[in-house]
RNA sequence: GGGCUAGUAGCUCAGCUGGCUAGAGCACACGACUGAUAAUCGUGAGGUCGAAGGUUCAAGUCCUUCCUGGCCCA
């Protein structure tokens, strides 16, 4: 007779094999036809809200591995926040002005632009925006990311719109707005502003010319000796037409410098440089006659070598050994460090050239000069002056044009700003950081730095994608209304029709009637043509979606994006919010790291290294990819590779298959009448349920502290060695063999039940797809969505410290007793382990414990019998065990048909002569 | 060059305030089973804890320097 059929042995049609790529569409259209997200919404709301608020990814392109994994942790963070019980609306957003989606549809439109209004290009780059939202988030929802898509906030939106610009107004209010001069990049021929993405650097031959300007102040102690000769400092650089926009000379406090004695002249350079420059200007030889402290000359002054004005020496640690003689040129209107610098010393932003790129009509010498021509005129005037110590060619890289691919100037223009300092927006900024909570905690330090050190904030853009700077002038005085009341005017204007209003209507229907020029009382404007920095756009989003939608509420409870965010939204949301509202815009920020290749190099293109988040769905599944983000320890760096995607997919199918088996022995299970009492329970099942309280514990906690991956951690190791290596090996027999009335039975399967359902809880933030798949098979009421359900309580009446230990102490005696059957094994003495008997001899500490559990002993080691003896004929001892020696030997009795373990009952029974004892009592039961 | 940050087995991670021969899972090798079977179980091999100095009775853990990466600036 065939004993098999009446075994319990596991059936369920939840597959091993996942086949993610194509059940996860199917499970992604089952939660749209529930409208789970409408029953999500529905079910929480009432309680507590957590907001986190999200940062909105750039309408262009489709998602890549950062967005992947910004977007995955945030979905299971506000899974997991949900399953605590809080209410979690969350709502999605796109940036979508800005110029590389301007820089996109031009490209797209090439020469059809030039018959275009501004009007019609904004509507194109509308559309443009609209088609990427739309992708991007249908990419997003493939992952299994829950939010409102729906109705996203979306940065070009008319109320949006009219947010930004009222926060504008806000700042104009507050006195934080005003105009001033900053240098950019510039093409004389396009004549446009250029951003940094539309420059090009190429090689270019430039005049390296090295110039003295005299020290025309009063010498200090150390060096009032050398009143013999005249005494300059030498500036080095390559672009000489800059040379009338001077306006100083920049030394490092930090560096020596020295004044050599060319027998005519006193000459000051770095000492590092020195011989660099002697070489260069032909000097090898000249004696060094003093050392010089750069910061005894801080504030003093030289004398421009063309004109009747000073150059101002300034100390900064822009200056390096690099390149030149280590005392700078500097033309605040004509370079970036000169302008900070600048900005500093309160030098005037001083730029003499025109958007044509001509030196304008009234400066001096060279008025009217195109820039072309202007290199070799300075130089000729230097040199006559007498100021030129020598001049030389350089191939060096240099910007140029992407359109007409021509050299690039550097040129200082009026842009709009916001002061960080007028309205002690810099002070109190520093100050709302430290009310933020940090994560992880050096994030603090990052953004403190920044904003410590960051100059104004220029929000003008020469640009048409974006939100108009509100701002009118007088058409006669030129005097800009900065005026917060008449700025709110033309803001509320955009609630209806969007920013776009501003580009068709004239300045006279925009403005308030009546308004005059309060400088000149004209009533004649004209408007700015700027438009905002993007930055500013996603800054305002506390305002425009925590503080407007019903179910937000701002400060947001939690920022999440990549660290580069610290110079980034964080940055720009704080700025912005404590400029308005005198606080930050978030209470928490976490943050993560970038994600490399394998290798730990950024993934690009050109490298070809690059993984898309729709490759590794379509060959494992979005499944696998969210147990990637959940896996890694995200704070830092991530790196994803081939393998890693390999062991992750093994693990996954670890957990799947513990789940399939959990399920396949609770085939028809009700926990309703099946079900024991926890008094019941058998010990070894009370054991596992200690470890899955533990368990619980660990991953709740994991939760809570956004550290995802020591629970994935908890939970494979669960999965494999306290379940699968473990409590489940060991349970088979019971499983298989008991009558389905029988205590031990009902035990076994109220400890599965409970098992199976606190794991499914566990996983679903993360294994949304599969522990979805893995609730819809579960007995038992239940929600219809596991999303819908809470996390598992913590048992603490579960766990058992005593019993666990114990446990321990039996584990390492099977360590010891499955090393032995192996060499058993090995030894051809057995196949099965329960072809063996094992005979142990038993230290002192360890035998009351093994006395008391030998009943037991079998079952948990997977043997036929176990025997305690005084005297071993073995001579080897365990390791971990001192003093333990195992002996296998065969079993004894005979294998029973039914239970394959051996018995000398076996052949007892009559009715079943290849039956064990127990095997017969069990049939007899049912 | 500056701010912040990281470097423990092939992969992903533990290792708290310094204290037993540095752990786990997976991968790998070998074996068992064929009643979790494109599964499951067992055994085994794998690391000068980025490098070098130093402090200490004792350092993966503290200090210094360096090397190699990352993000953001310059």
């Amino acid at each position: 007779m065939d004993y098999k059929d009446t075994l319990n042995l596991p059936v369920t049609d939840f597959p091993m094999r996942a086949n993610l790529p194509v059940r996860e569409p199917e499970i992604l259209a089952q939660w749209q036809q529930a409208d789970l997200n409408g029953q999500l919404e529905e079910a929480n709301s009432g309680k507590q809200t957590f907001v986190l608020h999200d940062g909105p990814p750039y309408a262009n392109g489709h998602i890549h591995m950062g967005h992947a994994l910004n977007k995955v942790l945030k979905d299971i963070i506000v899974k997991s926040k949900r399953m605590e019980g809080f209410h979690t609306p969350y709502v999605p957003g796109w940036d979508c002005h800005g110029l590389p989606i301007e820089l996109m549809v031009d490209k797209k439109l090439g020469k059809k632009k030039r018959e275009m209004s501004k009007t019609e290009f904004r509507r194109e780059c509308r559309e443009y925006a609209k088609v990427w939202v739309a992708t991007q988030s249908e990419e997003f929802q493939r992952l299994g990311i829950f939010g409102n898509w729906a109705d996203p906030y979306l940065t070009m939106t008319t109320g949006y719109e009219a947010t930004t610009a009222r926060e504008l107004a806000r700042l104009a209010e507050r006195g934080s707005l005003f105009k001033g001069k900053k240098p950019i990049h510039w093409c004389a021929s396009c004549v446009t502003a250029l951003a940094e993405a539309e420059v090009e650097y190429a090689d270019h031959s430039s005049p390296s010319i090295y110039v003295k300007f005299p020290y025309v102040d009063a010498l200090p102690k150390s060096l009032a000796h050398l009143t013999d000769k005249p005494l300059s400092f030498v500036i080095w650089t390559t672009t000489p037409w800059t040379i009338p926009a001077n306006l100083g000379i920049s030394l490092n406090p930090e560096l020596p410098y020295v004044v050599i004695d060319t027998g005519s002249d006193y000459l000051v350079v770095a000492e590092g440089l020195r011989e660099k420059v002697e070489a260069a200007i032909g000097l090898e030889g000249a004696r060094v006659v003093a050392p010089l402290d750069a910061v005894e000359f801080d504030n003093k002054n030289c004398r421009h070598p063309l004109y009747e004005r000073n150059a101002l020496i300034m100390l900064g640690d822009h200056v390096t050994l690099e390149a030149g003689t280590g005392c700078v040129h500097t033309a605040p209107g004509h370079g970036h460090d000169d302008y900070v610098i600048g900005l500093k010393y309160g030098l005037d932003i001083y730029n003499p050239v025109d958007d044509y790129g001509r030196y304008r009509p009234e400066l001096e010498l060279f008025g009217g000069m195109k820039l072309a021509e202007a290199n070799r005129a300075v130089n000729d005037k230097l040199l006559e002056v007498g100021a030129l110590l020598h001049e030389s060619d350089l191939s060096h890289s240099y910007p140029h044009c992407w359109r007409c691919k021509k050299p690039v100037i550097f040129r200082a223009t009026e842009q709009w700003f916001i002061s960080m300092d007028h309205n002690n927006l810099r002070h109190k900024a520093l100050a709302a950081i430290e009310q933020v909570e940090w994560i992880p905690a050096w994030g603090r330090d990052r953004i403190y730095n920044m904003i410590e050190a960051r100059p104004d904030w220029c929000v003008s853009r020469q640009r048409s994608w974006g939100v108009p700077i509100t701002i009118m002038y007088c058409e006669k005085c030129g005097e800009a209304l900065n005026d917060g009341a008449i700025m709110h005017h033309i803001a509320d204007q955009f609630d209806e029709a969007g920013s776009d209003v501003w580009f068709e209507k004239d300045a006279a229907e925009l403005l308030p009637a009546g308004t005059r020029c309060p400088a000149c009382n004209h009533d004649r404007f004209t408007k700015e043509t700027d438009i905002l920095d993007v930055w500013f756009d996603s800054g305002v989003s506390h305002a425009a979606v925590c503080e407007l939608r019903d179910e937000l509420h701002s400060p947001a409870d939690l920022y999440l994006e990549g660290s580069d965010q610290h110079r980034g939204w964080f940055h720009s949301s704080l700025l912005e919010s404590v400029g308005t509202r005198d606080c930050a815009p978030y209470k928490a920020v976490l943050t993560h790291g970038f994600v490399l290749d394998k290798a730990g190099r950024p993934m690009s293109k050109s490298m070809g290294n690059v993984i898309a988040p729709d490759e590794i769905i379509k060959q494992y599944g979005a499944e696998i990819l969210r147990l990637w983000v959940a896996a890694t320890d995200y704070r830092d760096d991530i790196r994803l590779g081939d393998e890693t995607l390999q062991r992750l997919s093994d693990a996954y199918r670890r957990i799947r298959n513990t789940a399939r088996y959990l399920l396949g022995n609770l085939n028809n299970f009700n926990p309703a009448s099946d079900q024991v009492s926890s008094a019941e329970l058998l010990e070894l099942d009370r054991w596992a349920l200690s470890r899955l309280a533990r368990l619980t514990q660990r991953v709740r906690k994991a939760y809570e502290h956004y550290e995802f991956h020591t629970l994935y951690h908890a939970v494979h190791n669960f999965c494999s060695i306290d379940l699968s290596a473990f409590y489940l090996d060991i349970l088979k027999d019971r499983l298989y063999a008991s009558a389905p009335s029988s205590i031990e039975y009902r035990s076994a399967r109220t400890t599965l039940y409970r098992i199976v359902d606190t794991l499914t809880r566990l996983i679903a933030p993360v294994l949304s797809f599969t522990a979805e798949e893995i609730w819809q098979r579960l007995p038992g009421d239940r929600p219809l969505s596991v999303h819908l359900a809470a996390f598992p309580e913590v048992v603490t009446a579960d766990m058992d410290d005593a019993l666990e230990a114990t446990y321990e102490r039996l584990l390492k005696v099977r360590n010891e007793v499955s090393r032995q059957l192996e060499k058993a094994r090995t030894e051809k003495l057995i196949g099965q382990s329960l072809e063996a008997k094992v005979v142990l001899q038993v230290p002192d500490n360890y035998r009351e414990l093994l006395n008391r559990y030998l009943p037991l002993l079998p079952a948990y080691f997977i043997v036929s019998q176990v025997e305690l003896i005084e005297d071993s004929l073995t001579p080897e001892e365990s390791i971990q065990v001192p003093g333990l020696k195992v002996q296998v030997v065969a079993a004894e009795g005979s294998k029973c048909d039914r239970c394959w373990n051996y018995a000398t009952s076996v052949g007892e029974h009559a009715e079943h002569p290849s039956l064990c004892s127990r095997c017969v009592a069990a049939l007899a039961a049912e």
